[in-house]
DNA sequence: GTGGTCTAGACCACT
DNA sequence: GTGGTCTAGACCACG
């Protein structure tokens, strides 16, 4: 798995983290019940800290993405993965953030098919 | 037009107070050229700080929604509206964000559909 | 509200916070609503790092003991407090592990129900 | 005698072994003097590591729970089994964390005294 | 002034 | 070798 981490964006790197390891997994790279790289050596390897890591793990536990056992973090079984009201409230309030910049900076219902598509064929390129 | 503020959202009420504003002229709830109330009385009346207000406004002016002059902010003339590549790179970003969590949770092409156009309605329904 | 801490107990700091800021509740040294000390200088007081208090808030968030929002961290009404399945899976281990070190180390009832009633008298103790 | 073990558990393994085998001479599973199972054969029949299981049987030594001689770990004979200052004040501080959740989530004494009786009736049961 | 993020580095617990 | 805890200190975002 490619892990791309940009230091300079607004997004919290812990954030880019949560979401890389999420699309790993929607990529099919990580399988379910898989284990991820531990704390220590995901951070080495993006050069960023421990700390950072493991605050992205911790998250997507509690995100039920994750699980940790006393050897370390796992991809949790699909069936187990369910949005609660605060997730879906948070996903619907992004949701109308883009569709109101979308309609303010008049993008184009074909320019945004076309950034879903590109998106979407990401998901199913091979992984590195 | 109403803008409401959700204090205890994650989302920073400057940024709330930006949706809501240009949330207002996608609804033509405010017409292109037609005046913001005053940095002042916007804050009385949400019962926020004065330089959260104007950290929105001018924060809207630099993404070219609003203008300044002597007068006080005004809504831009849509035509001069453009996302530039920053803003666009920042929605693809979202958009994949969104889609990944939509993925992961398994939420349903319907449910979605259903979501936007929730939204979708709010944009064409008649402002209080 | 006193808070103590034991450097050297095998108890956590982070978990020792906890404890100490639930008992200030239900001592009601803290009522519902009430805000609680900033983390850095609850972190001053007890001597401690920002960081360790800042994971007791945060872990009492998630409990639903506290609730932040942009002014800080707050007692949240009562009735909102609901222990979980895990969380009564939790006690109900921990109570067995009293229950059979009681009957191992052959203490008393009586010295049982004495340890009792101090702790429920310091319950009811006016706070400093 | 049945020693469970669940992984996934926050409590320790070793500290689990702990409580399962004072479990068991509570339920007089154990007789007094009686010999434990090695820790080689133990260690497999849990399938977990040696150490783990050493590390259990040295600390109930320490406890006085247990007995070393040559040939093995003994339970120790009653009357030795006492609970030093230290296993005293670790226990009234379990004790009044357990009270001082109780309060806070509201668990009725009613639902508690359910609890201390399945475990009560537990240790009265015929063990496996 | 409040919390949030990130880093660097140390020591410990568990298996 | 894995994660957990704690510290010290810096810089930033928010209101």
């Amino acid at each position: 798995m490619f892990i791309e981490i940009m230091p300079n964006s607004d997004t919290p790197i812990y954030t880019q983290v949560m979401y890389q390891i999420k699309k790993g997994i929607v990529k099919r790279e990580w399988g379910f019940g898989e284990g991820l790289p531990s704390v220590r050596s995901l951070a080495g390897d993006l050069g960023i800290n421990m700390h950072t890591v493991n605050k992205a793990y911790n998250l997507l536990v509690e995100e039920g993405v994750l699980e940790k056992n006393k050897k370390g973090y796992f991809v949790r079984e699909k069936t187990a993965i369910v949005a609660d009201d605060k997730l879906q409230a948070f996903l619907q309030e992004k949701l109308q953030e883009i569709m109101i910049d979308k309609k303010i900076y008049a993008i184009s219902d074909e320019t945004f098919e076309e950034w879903s598509d590109t998106i979407e064929k990401d998901f199913n390129s091979e992984g590195k």
